[in-house]
DNA sequence: CGAGGGGATGAATACGTATACACTCAGACA
DNA sequence: TGTCTGAGTGTATACGTATTCATCCCCTCG
């Protein structure tokens, strides 16, 4: 009761060397049908589990990922953890997650060099971390999630930020905006960034220019979002539309607008990025760009196991398609 | 490069024994105070850290506390784990997360006998769920956080759910409400249970009597909360509050209350449960009882570390108050 | 000046598993 | 009948660290 069995209580007990129980669980040919048998019976009647650190230490594989992230109430970022969660699993695999926002950064490059994970997933990649650069000096397989980093020479798999981005602004353009707002993040990642430069492209591509008021660089959490609507809707001749780079902080502009009294879409429209399961809600019903999750994490993970497998592959950089998802916050004006 | 180093190479390197270089790491008093500056100046040099897997063997302390939840994506438990992962990793603890929707049983009850975390959380322990007795039977250190289970001689931290929706019937009772909708939950876990049950006994004791139909038994999602309210508010009498048992239920029945184009607070009042950061958004600005979360988890994790130095100790059930957080939900009829 | 003692260190071992290697024993083939 | 082969098994070792035990040296004290 005290100590859980070993193989080698489990051998005494078959009869048989603790090297054939290991062949046994291994599931190594060279072993004796009836033998096997005899084991597998003494190993179930002992609820026998064997040591995972004794097994990793040996094998040099622990089966476990480390997965990096910031702000999981984030709604998109819980999806995307969600999401890993899923496919590692189904996979037989455990993962161990860091929130580097907790996390000093002395202690991350701490974890980074104990063997105790086979691999790593960046969902928050920025330049200004030094996170990426100490994985890949590590020498532990990466891989780069919905956050990228141009240029650098490590997996990546993200959404197409830009062309969504750029779809988001065609549309409004599409449907007679002139006068649109852009609430934008300081962040500096090249998500966020892409979604900023392609909404601009698509404007510019159709000859409609922001006005520089309308720009609102904002930090990330919902209450920017508000305060950025209730700047710009405040105004004597407030925008028609407002593009945002997350869905955060749409649902702060949405509620923004409510606080002064807007209507959506009657007075204005609002667009924005990641297309989250709350964007349905009835309270939202926002129209959204959406970053396909499911395939950037089954992608990124198996692109991870296939760098596990060979780390001298050459690197990837895979990037996903972002539709667009319409719903009641913007509405057709025809 | 291909192989990282390990104190066996540093010792040689220092002109010293592995043993020595294990004092050093371990702050073993033992050791001559200038052999542990040069091998210090080594072990720096080198950027050289232990490997944890083979620590753990020795020691048999992972430093990892496994965490067990459902529905990440759920406001709540967003919540719940990043106060978790704070909390952990200010105390050099890492976190093994594991879904258990995802996690067929069967590999849950492997993972419990692994050895490779110190202790577990678990903070979506039910009654059919085999989880908690699993967790206990493998001779783990376990703390059920946030759900607990009556009689169970486990250590548990919930909030007092009964208190708190007792405190959130008697308030509707004093503002005037006698026809209460109670949306709740057909879960078996005594979380929700006891959200129900101490909302029914301060209507009781106020002579306050719920009418059978003013009670809806739903699903977690919010689109269940949508349907109640809707069911609700469609009537020719329909009820002046609803009360429900989580945030995101409450989020559905406003959301359900704007389609059919019930008036909060005016036509309806709404309260819900947890205090969820968005219960503030202005979309929602929802009433709710509030979870401790923050001390939940801190005394959790707190007991979880006692248990685990200590593993013959008497178990404890912590209970923790859970106040009202009144806002625009609900508003003063006088 | 010898016995004793304590501070530092090295050698050896154990944690529990996987695996290279050695060995046994049939059966096959000459 | 003796050698060879190969399947099946056991023995021994390694993974990298922490720790016990033995050792050594220097100092103190009688």
């Amino acid at each position: 009761m005290s100590r859980p069995p070993t193989s080698r209580d489990l051998a005494r007990l078959a009869g048989v060397s603790q090297a054939t129980v290991s062949r046994v669980l291994t599931n190594n040919p060279k072993v004796n049908a009836e033998t096997r048998a005899r084991v597998l019976q003494v190993l179930k009647d002992a609820n026998y589990k064997p040591n995972a650190l004794a097994r990793a230490m040996k094998t040099g594989r622990t089966d476990t990922i480390g997965v990096f992230m910031t702000r999981v109430t984030s709604p998109f970022h819980a999806e995307l953890l969600d999401e890993i969660g899923r496919v590692l699993s189904s996979m037989g695999q455990h993962m161990i997650l860091w929130n580097i926002e907790h996390d000093p950064e002395e202690a991350v490059a701490e974890v980074l060099q104990q063997r105790l994970v086979d691999g790593f997933l960046l969902t928050s990649a920025t330049y200004d971390s030094k996170l990426h650069s100490m994985a890949l000096a590590s020498g532990t397989p990466t891989v780069l999630l919905h956050r990228g980093i141009d240029g650098l020479d490590c997996d990546q798999v993200v959404g197409d930020n830009y062309q969504g981005a750029y779809d988001a602004g065609r549309y409004l353009v599409d449907h007679g905006h002139t006068d649109i707002g852009l609430v934008t993040l300081t962040h500096t990642g090249n998500t966020s960034r892409d979604r900023d430069l392609g909404f601009r492209a698509a404007l510019a591509d159709a000859g409609v220019k922001i006005k520089p008021g309308n720009v609102v660089p904002v930090d990330v959490p919902h209450s920017a979002g508000h305060a950025a609507a209730v700047k710009l809707l405040s105004r004597k001749k407030p925008p028609t539309a407002i593009y945002t780079v997350t869905d955060l902080l749409a649902f702060g502009i949405l509620d923004g607008a409510r606080a002064v009294g807007a209507r959506v879409p009657d007075d204005v429209w609002v667009v924005g990025f990641d297309n989250t399961e709350m964007a349905a809600w009835e309270a939202f019903d926002l129209t959204s760009v959406e970053q396909p999750v499911h395939s950037i994490v089954e992608t990124g993970i198996q692109l991870l196991r296939e760098r596990i497998a060979d780390p001298d592959r050459p690197t990837e950089v895979i990037t996903l398609p972002c539709p667009l998802a319409i719903r009641g916050s913007t509405a057709n004006r025809h």
